[in-house]
DNA sequence: CTGGGGAGGGGGCCC
DNA sequence: CGGGCCCCCTCCCCA
């Protein structure tokens, strides 16, 4: 466990050429908070591997064996705390220990991420034309093509469970990291091992969607399937005509082809003669695009250009009125308040008030009729409403009341009766 | 299935 | 403009 491995372990192809990247979690892509060494050796912050174990059966996100809760990784603990770095915003010098409040907060940081983020999405890879298809994959026994990754797993055990020779993982090698000449000693044990999941499930739900702006990030946000989609949501596992897995050609990506290529009837996504079809659509006036540089133009002209009434928030689509609602809003994405005891953290500081009373067991609110206390006042007028005979919540059809909004809409959901 | 409690999130308002 | 507070709401779990 000692030495600069002993944290996140990384695709030779992938390693990072950050010194710091051993201090980072594999799953958050920032400094270890409360780092926590599984007993598969893979360390994660306490709160990441408290994520990682909520599911019924948890695997380790490096190395996919069984996840159980690990140790304090007191080494690396010590380590963060006397390792000095620059923050990459402002270059202020700091402790690994501090780098995270500190990005939390550092606006040139957070600039500096966005310009990562553009800089990724903008100008795809020069090798563009070589990027290979991560949604269809060719067997590499049989060449047989077009088998999604679930679809590759089948046919190799329905009809190569046998075969005993080494070949390229045609999934493995179409990954950023991968190697397409690395030969796998036993390709159906790696199969069944590397690829009972999906790339773009792990990639794009665990990393994309919880931290979508850390540097770490930026290639899920190029190649993982769900920022892809999102880009060629209609590339269809099958492929088209059964031709050959098409490379995702950024190129052809041209800023001339816009609203001319335009319908109103879009094709079907899987008629190989509609690769015209209006893939692309702007988030603000909803007008659909072909491609998307055209969409890409049309924002840089149209739609950004305009005044806007409204902040937009760059970790997600929402646009507020007011910069201080957008500020707040933002906090939801960098939750700056930390738990000391068990390392959640919070958007807000009374939010991680009232966090710590489920630590303490204060419970300052109570009920008046029933003396009952609470730890939130939320909870406690929730509750005031279960002494009253007409509840707040009204069904629109039957009048009957109810505590919650929750409990009305269950009950408008299974059927109102319509009788009172 | 229903009701209730616990925990937490988001937006608005006020100071 | 930021922090504190309030209200409303949701989700999950349990009896």
């Amino acid at each position: 466990m000692a030495g600069a491995d002993n944290g996140s372990r990384y695709p030779a192809a992938a390693a990072p050429q950050d010194p710091l990247s051993r201090f980072l979690c594999p799953v958050c892509l920032e400094v270890y908070e409360s780092p926590v060494r599984a007993p598969c050796g893979h360390v994660f912050c306490a709160p990441c591997l408290q994520e990682c174990l909520k599911p019924k059966k948890p695997v380790c996100g490096v190395c996919r064996s069984t996840l159980s809760p690990g140790s304090t990784a007191l080494d690396l603990e010590k380590q963060i705390e006397m390792t000095e770095t620059a923050c990459s915003g402002c270059n202020k010098k700091m402790y690994l220990s501090k780098l995270r409040s500190h990005a939390a907060s550092c606006s040139k940081y957070q600039n500096y991420i966005m310009e990562g983020v553009k800089a990724v999405t903008k100008e795809p890879p020069c090798n563009t034309r070589n990027v290979p298809n991560r949604f269809t994959f060719p067997c590499p026994y049989c060449s047989e093509r077009n088998l999604d990754q679930e679809g590759l797993v089948e046919h190799c055990k329905k009809y190569h469970i046998m075969d005993a020779k080494q070949v390229v993982c045609p999934i493995c090698a179409s990954m950023p990291w991968g190697d397409p000449n690395y030969r796998s000693a036993n390709f159906m044990d790696h199969l069944q091992r590397r690829h009972r999941f999906s790339y773009d499930t792990f990639v794009v739900w665990l990393l994309y969607d919880k931290y979508p702006l850390l540097p770490g990030c930026c290639p899920p946000l190029a190649w993982g399937a769900g920022l892809l989609s999102s880009f060629f949501p209609e590339e269809p596992a099958g492929g088209a005509g059964g031709a050959e897995p098409k490379p995702l050609d950024l190129t052809s990506l041209s800023s001339e082809e816009d609203e001319g290529s335009k319908t109103s009837d879009p094709p079907s996504p899987a008629s190989p003669a509609a690769p015209e079809a209006e893939k692309f659509q702007c988030g603000q006036c909803r007008k659909p695009y072909s491609t998307f540089a055209g969409l890409a133009k049309h924002r840089q002209l149209h739609c950004d250009a305009q005044p806007r009434k409204a902040f937009s928030c760059k970790y997600c689509e929402k646009e507020y009125v007011s910069l201080g609602a957008l500020k707040m809003h933002i906090r939801s994405h960098t939750l700056p308040c930390v738990c000391k005891m068990c390392g959640k953290a919070f958007s807000r500081p009374w939010l991680l008030q009232g966090h710590i009373r489920t630590h303490t067991g204060e419970k300052p609110f109570s009920c008046t009729h029933c003396n009952r206390a609470f730890a939130d006042r939320s909870n406690l007028r929730a509750h005031l409403q279960t002494h009253s005979d007409v509840k707040k919540y009204q069904c629109k059809t039957c009048s009957r009341t109810f505590s919650r909004m929750s409990l009305l809409h269950k009950h408008e959901e299974t059927g109102c009766s319509g009788t009172r």
